[in-house]
Order: structure tokens, then sequence, then C-alpha cells
RNA sequence: CGGGGAGUAGUUCAGAUGGCUAGAACGCUGCGUUUGGGACGCAGAGGCCGCAGGUUCAAGUCCUGUCUCCCCGACCA
């Protein structure tokens, strides 16, 4: 490709991003913002996006066969499997021609992931035991309304995915499956250049499954989600569940005095430390829930916060949501932000954190409006309960429970997520298969995904310097960035451009002749592709061409004939 | 969805307390000089000041509404 047939230039500058890699994605004429959350990818981006997608289908086809489902679809396979009012990232939309607007009244949804479809699509076609297992997948466009988009192409709402579906007969074979899925996952990030830095995560099966689902996680500063990781056994867990044991503080060896304390308006573990003059490990942090199991009660050190799917699992309930106003009135008998545990009615559930139970002389709330107590014991201000539980969100400094290490803790961005659905969504469409005796059975299925579209933004963040980007030889947008210089340069780079090609190198040529050889190599430089060959008339008068690496600050002088085997070290 | 900020040239922005033909830089076009790390001179094109109302003799500037974008938080299969 020569640069002046390219569509998209680069840019000297542009508005300063959070993070260095969405400027140069800019700068570099790759993507192309058409709304919050929506891109263009320009020629050089898409080139990229394609090579990811094209390492991600190589591995696929090794376990699963690719089909193409519509992103568009009626909203009855939505109401079919229940999750049509539930899920709220949903784009649901109408036909706008007159006669639609008029007479008809279907609604479709743009799909956010295809559960829901290839469930009963498998229904029309596999019902013998003789068909399982099978898996297929897709590379789609799919369309989630996030609220908030984030970070160019790591949070959009429309985005490319690879999403792939299995379907076994019994748990033991999803279980063989999804240890399968995980290796082809790991081997598509390895070939990506991220395998050291992407981790194999336990999170939340959030809407899914009860069990935990996993994430592929890549190690990124900028990353949005917090990956707490075993250092002796390797296992990694999602902030969102760590299980957490809390470093204890020392403590008080004598009780002091418990008090009442007035503070008018304190609410608020900063301000009540300000206004005591404590610690915010010395204090506690009370919060009311409401769930379908009637009110709950947690409480966790004033430095912790509430894990609410923690909560849900040690209360095994299935709905929580902070209690109104009323209800915390009730309980406690005060308005919102004096909640303690000392004198709670006896008809509500209480879960005490662990993090609670080493605490002498602590602070609780007073369940009185305005007022907090100081200097709670055990065993003498409120009776100790037998149990404590992991109720907190896990924070940096904690340990693993089970072994009582110290987490290594640290950001990432997840770049794929895999669920083990179990019967969920073939049950909800009522895709059941024949077994060998005639008997029908529930079908096993799961889930998983790579955000191919958000791993092009990861790799970029995890592969840059202070001039741009640096592409990892597989998925460069070219394998070559000639730069010529000067009359003899031109000729001489037209000639080996069409020789390249035609042994089935992929160029790219700074044929402009028009701009300096500064803005040229810097131009080289943000594009990040591995190789630049300079070929002006002094590479010529030196024997060859100036051969450099993207990530090498020497160059050197190539002749024509060791232009072939130089190349070859590089992909 | 809550809080904050911003919409002016292709891009990034400047345009107190309302006032005449709305500016800069970069980019773009033409001519000339340059030509190994984002060159220089001269000339030029390019704007319904997001949209709709309102106040006023007068609105890019003030008011109301609305849409969009950005940031923080909540959410995130």
């Amino acid at each position: 490709m020569k640069y002046t047939k390219l569509f998209g230039k680069t840019s000297k500058a542009g508005k300063v991003y959070e993070s260095k890699s969405v400027e140069y994605l800019f700068r570099g004429a790759f993507i192309d913002q058409v709304m919050a959350g929506g891109y263009t990818f320009l020629p050089l981006g898409l080139r990229v996006l394609q090579k990811i997608e094209q390492i991600v289908r190589e591995e696929m086809d090794k376990i699963g066969v690719e089909l193409l489902m519509p992103a568009i679809v009626p909203t009855e396979y939505w109401k079919q499997t229940g999750r049509f009012d539930t899920i709220d990232v949903l784009f649901k939309v109408v036909g706008a021609n007159k006669i639609s607007l008029e007479r008809n009244s279907a609604e479709y949804v743009l799909n956010p992931t295809h559960e829901d479809i290839i469930a009963p699509t498998a229904k029309k076609f596999n019902l013998s035991y003789k068909d399982l297992p099978f898996a297929v997948y897709q590379i789609q466009s799919k369309f989630r309304n996030e609220v908030r988009p984030k970070t160019g192409l790591l949070r959009t709402r429309e985005f490319r995915m690879k999403d792939l579906y299995s379907f076994h007969k019994d748990v033991e074979d999803l279980k063989r499956f999804y240890e399968v899925a995980r290796e082809a996952y790991m081997k598509v990030y390895k070939r990506l250049g991220i395998g050291d830095d992407t981790y194999y995560t336990a999170a939340s099966g959030g809407d899914f499954t009860e069990d935990f689902s996993h994430e592929f996680q890549t190690k990124l500063e900028t990353g949005e989600d917090v990956v707490f990781r075993v250092k002796s056994n390797g296992l990694c867990f999602n902030k969102e569940i760590a299980p957490s044991l809390s470093k204890a503080y020392e403590q008080d060896k004598e009780m002091k005095e418990f008090k009442d304390v007035f503070g008018e308006g304190i609410i608020g573990v900063e301000d009540l430390c300000q206004f005591m003059g404590i610690k915010p490990y010395q204090t506690t942090k009370t919060l009311i829930f409401e769930s379908e199991k009637g009110v709950l009660v947690a409480s966790v050190r004033g430095d912790y916060d509430v894990n609410e799917l923690k909560l849900m699992k040690v209360a095994g309930v299935k709905q929580l949501q902070l209690a109104t106003e009323e209800t915390v009135k009730k309980v406690t008998g005060a308005e919102i932000g004096y909640a303690g545990i000392v004198n709670l009615p006896k008809d509500v559930m209480v879960y005490i954190d662990e993090s609670v139970e080493p605490l002498v002389n602590f602070e609780t709330g007073g369940n009185k409006t305005h007022y907090h107590l100081a200097n709670v014991n055990w065993g003498r201000d409120l009776e100790k309960p037998n149990m404590f539980y992991d109720i907190k969100v896990a924070k940096l400094g904690d340990l693993y429970p089970e072994t009582k290490e110290e987490y290594d803790v640290f950001k990432a961005s997840e770049v794929g997520n895999i669920f083990p659905l179990n019967t969920k969504f073939t049950k909800a469409v009522g895709y059941y298969f024949t077994d060998a005796d005639g008997s029908q059975k529930e079908i096993y299925m799961g889930s998983y995904g790579i955000g191919t579209s958000r791993l092009m933004g990861v790799i970029a963040e995890k592969f840059y310097d202070d001039k741009g980007i640096l592409w990892p030889a597989n998925i460069a947008p070219y394998n070559v960035h000639i730069v010529s210089l000067g009359s003899e340069g031109v000729k001489e780079a037209e000639t080996l451009y069409n020789e390249l090609m035609d042994g089935g190198i992929e160029v790219l040529w700074d044929d402009r002749t028009d701009v300096s050889a500064g803005e040229k190599f810097s131009d080289a430089d943000l594009i990040g592709i591995p190789v630049r060959l300079v070929i002006s008339d002094r590479s010529l008068q030196n024997g060859g061409y100036e051969f450099k690496l993207r990530n090498s600050k020497e160059s050197k002088i190539v002749s024509k004939a060791d232009l072939k085997t130089e190349l070859a070290k590089i992909s």
C-alpha cells in the first residue's frame, strides 16, 4: 500500500487522553470516533483487527466450527430466555420506515451476545446424543448500551467479539471442554504477545451461573479490573469475589470505658475518624440490606466495604439491595448513617466480617440519630457471635485465607471470559437431547467470549513507547514500512515495493515526495510497523537499504540480496 | 442513573463584565526555497459559534429547553 493511497492521515497532535495508546491509535489513523463508544476502524486499524481475529479464528477452528448469526433478532428470542427485561444494556430497535411506524409494532434486539439465539438454533438440528458434544463460534459486532464507554476501544457500545458456544450431554463433559477452551484461549494470548501477562481469573458468574465464571485478565496499569493473585499456587481472583482475610492491627491490652458519643451529623468513616480522633480500622461500618428473606445487617471494619456478592452467598439470598430509609429507621431506630451492631432487633439476620472480630475498644453506630458508641468490646458490651464471615471487598494487603499469604494485587483488563452455563439456556428454550435409550435429557452449555476490538486496545496499551505503538509482528498492519528519500531512493523503492509484494510481503510505502524525512520517520514510529526500510540516495551509495527494527535504536545497511533473510527473522 | 465540565474552521483551542467585517496554531490549496528526525517564505480557501426558543436597539457571549461529547462515581452477562 502506498501511503498516499491510504485513507486516513496521521496527525502531529490531538486531544490528550488518559491513556497514551488511545492517543496513538487516533494520531496514527487507526481509528476514528463516531460517537461515545463507537469507532470506525480506518484501513490501518482494520488490518490490525483482522489479523487479531484471524489468530483467534485459527485457534477456535481447532475446537469448534464457525458460523454467523444475525446481529439483529426479534425480541421473542430474548423473551423466551427471560432476559428481555432484565438486561439493561440491551439496544431495542424498531423499524422507522413509514409503514412500520404506522402499522407494525415489531421490536428487535441488537444482540449483546448470542446464547439466546444459538440455543434455539441448535435445537433445530442437534437433538441426538450422537450430535454431542459440539461447539460453534462466530466473530461479529455486538451491541451493548454501556452507560459510560471508556478508554478508546476498551469499553464501547458496538464492539467486535468472538463468541463460542459448546453443548454437552452432562456436566463432566462440559467441564472437560471448559479446560480445552481455556487452553485454546491461552494459545491465542500467547500468539498475540500477551500470554505472559494474562491470567486465568475466577470471577462472578453474574446473571449466567451460580458458579464462578473465569476471566482472562491482562495486567495493565489502565485496566478497569483488579486481580488478586496467590503467589504460591498462581490462583487468581477478580476483586469482586476475592476471598480475603484482613491483616489485624495491634489492639489495646485493656478495655476502656464504654461510652455514647454525640456527634451531630457525623456520618461516614472519614468524618467520624476526624471527629473522634481514631483510625478507620478502629471503627465498624454497618449497612442494612433488604432481601427476599428479610432484612440483613452487614458489618465490616471501617476501612473495608461490604461486598454484596459475598454477602449474598453467605446469606443464601438471590436478591439484595440497600434498605430504604424507612426500613433503616425501623431496624435501627435512627436516620441513615448511625447503624451499629449493638442492640439490634432480635429478628434481623446479622453478618459480621472477620475483620471486626479481633477489635478491642472499637466504634460502632449508636442506632440513635447523631450518636456513636466508643470503646465497644466483645463479651462486655455485646455478645460475641459464634461465627464471623468474609463479606468484605478485598483490598491491597489482604491475605488469601487458605494459605494466609498476602495477595499480589494488580490492575488488569479483561480480554476473555468463559462461563459454565449448565442448563440455564437450554432449559429455557426447551432444548433436550435424545439419549441412546430413547430418553430425553438435559443439555449442558458453555459460553466463551473474546472481545477482539478490545484486544486491539489492550495490545496497543501494552506495546508503546514515547513515539508510538510497537505492534507485534504477527498483527502489525504491514510487515515492512518503506521510507523513500530522494529521487534515486524513490526509483529503487518503487522496484523493491513491487518485488516484495510479489513475494507476498505486506508493505506500506511512504511514497510522499513533499514531506521532510523527519516527518516520515516520525510517522513510521507512530504507526509502529516492526521493520523500517529507508531507501535513499545515501543508503544506496552505502550498498543497500537502511534496515531498522521499531523496537531498536540501531539501524544497519542491508543489501537487496540479504533482505529476505533479514525479514524472515522477524515473523 | 447521580455529580462536574465542554460544544466556535478539517483538528486542537482563544474569544472578561453583550457592541462593528469572529481569531490563532496545526491541517488543507497554489507558487517558490528546502530535503536524514515532525522545515521556511509569500498568497489563499475554509464558520448558520451544536440545535430550538427567549431577553435586548444589539447575542458566540445572558436566560430556558434540548441534543451531543468528555471526566468522576454507580453499573458492567
